[in-house]
DNA sequence: GCGCAACTGACAATAACATGTCAGTTCGAT
DNA sequence: ATCGAACTGACATGTTATTGTCAGTTGCGC
């Protein structure tokens, strides 16, 4: 096995989330253990975000690999610009990965392409809570790509906050608003809504399946 | 010389934009014609934008290598909502970029990690200009970096539209606004604009150099 | 067509890299 | 402190990738 197959194995490896030594991965890939020493200098050097502590082993958390490419000056820009957005959110989590990669491109990119403090600073926005949606987003994409229904408490017309189970169907950026369209099971009928009105999304246990009458493709088109 | 650096240096030169022959670029890194053809296919594979004709030569429009990186799946999540929310900008030229970057990405990135059209649509919106002011995006922050000074027209209050000469300084996200300042050189005074009513930016060919009294530093803090 | 220069394929020589061995060194546990 | 296992540095050896040579092949201009 080449050695760019074996690093990718490893990185596979371990991302199961248990402890493996280097003893271990050693036996396991036949070569000796100083190689995977070796092996893990060079992933950790090139951002694996891995642990190996003396006598535990090493564990990492779920990467993906961006291989290299070659991006226009404009790809660049929109990268950037795109980063800037998202890094305005309000959600604790969304903020940290949006700066945790600014940081990456920033350290990997040439200076002239890269963020500049000075010049795309971020204000300390007194509507803090205008991008509060987006927290939501992963939850939901990931749900509708899993096909996983979601328990919901939305913000809804007369301040009242309705709690319902729906199965989430697409997202589309409308303007400026997120809106989810979703199955309503609680109002049995296609419901859309806007993402940042949503106040908690749960991943719900069950599954659903496309069901005549249920679909997107079953959904009425608006009149104009 | 080793083969990536080699490869990093021919990117380079390729970019001033002018034509290079096979030749010339053996003769440069002291190597043979037919190393440099195998390097042109290997750098054309990984997606340079060059072209050669034969007895022509190669040239390349300018890129920037993004090397290889390790991303958690929040990062990949923020690029692909940042990478959403500006596909969304009414100007053609950014919407294009961000298309062939999110082919790129979409290339580049396992199946699981990348966009999907039916679960990310886009929806032609009707409020399609509501991010009009992205389109000068670009230009601003190069002026604000190359300290350029620009001519602008601008919606002000009251559907009047001006025009200005400005010292861009620094832009900033408000809420969902971006906004630029900057030294207004018609006023005489620092002003902020609203970028998505600045109707047009123009980059003037005179560059400005930090003055006292009108720097960033200089500027006024809004009083609470 | 013909000539010429640009380009490609094949292969042996060679340079670069990856690996294992082994002799140290570090660090925690006793 | 002392032991032992985990780890690192150095180097010889094996393996892969890169390179130049050279004999074709392509495509353009005449």
């Amino acid at each position: 096995m080449s050695r760019p197959d074996r690093l990718t194995k490893i990185m596979q490896t371990l991302q199961d989330g248990r402890l493996h030594t280097a003893q271990e991965l050693a036996d396991a890939f036949a070569v000796s253990p100083r190689t995977i020493y070796r092996d893990m200098d060079d992933l950790m050097a090139s951002g694996l975000p891995a642990k190996g502590a003396r006598g535990i082993g090493y564990q990492a958390q779920p990467v993906t690999t961006l291989p290299s490419l070659h991006l226009t000056d404009e790809e660049i820009e929109v990268l950037n610009l795109g980063l800037a957005i998202v890094s305005e959110a309000a959600d604790p989590d969304l903020r940290r990965a949006a700066t945790s990669l600014g940081a990456k491109l920033e350290t990997a990119l040439p200076q002239h392409a890269t963020l500049d403090a000075q010049t795309w600073a971020y204000a300390a926005s007194s509507f803090g809570d205008s991008a509060r949606g987006l927290s939501h987003m992963p939850t939901l994409r990931a749900a509708i790509r899993a096909k996983q229904k979601l328990r919901i408490t939305y913000h809804s017309k007369g301040d009242r906050i309705t709690s319902r189970i729906i199965r989430p169907l697409k997202l589309e950026h409308w303007a400026r608003v997120w809106v989810l369209t979703a199955w309503c099971e609680t109002r049995n009928d296609f419901r859309e809504f806007r993402v940042d009105l949503i106040q908690s999304a749960q991943a719900q246990p069950q599954m659903f399946v496309d069901e005549v009458g249920k679909t997107l493709d079953d959904m009425p088109s608006p009149q104009a």
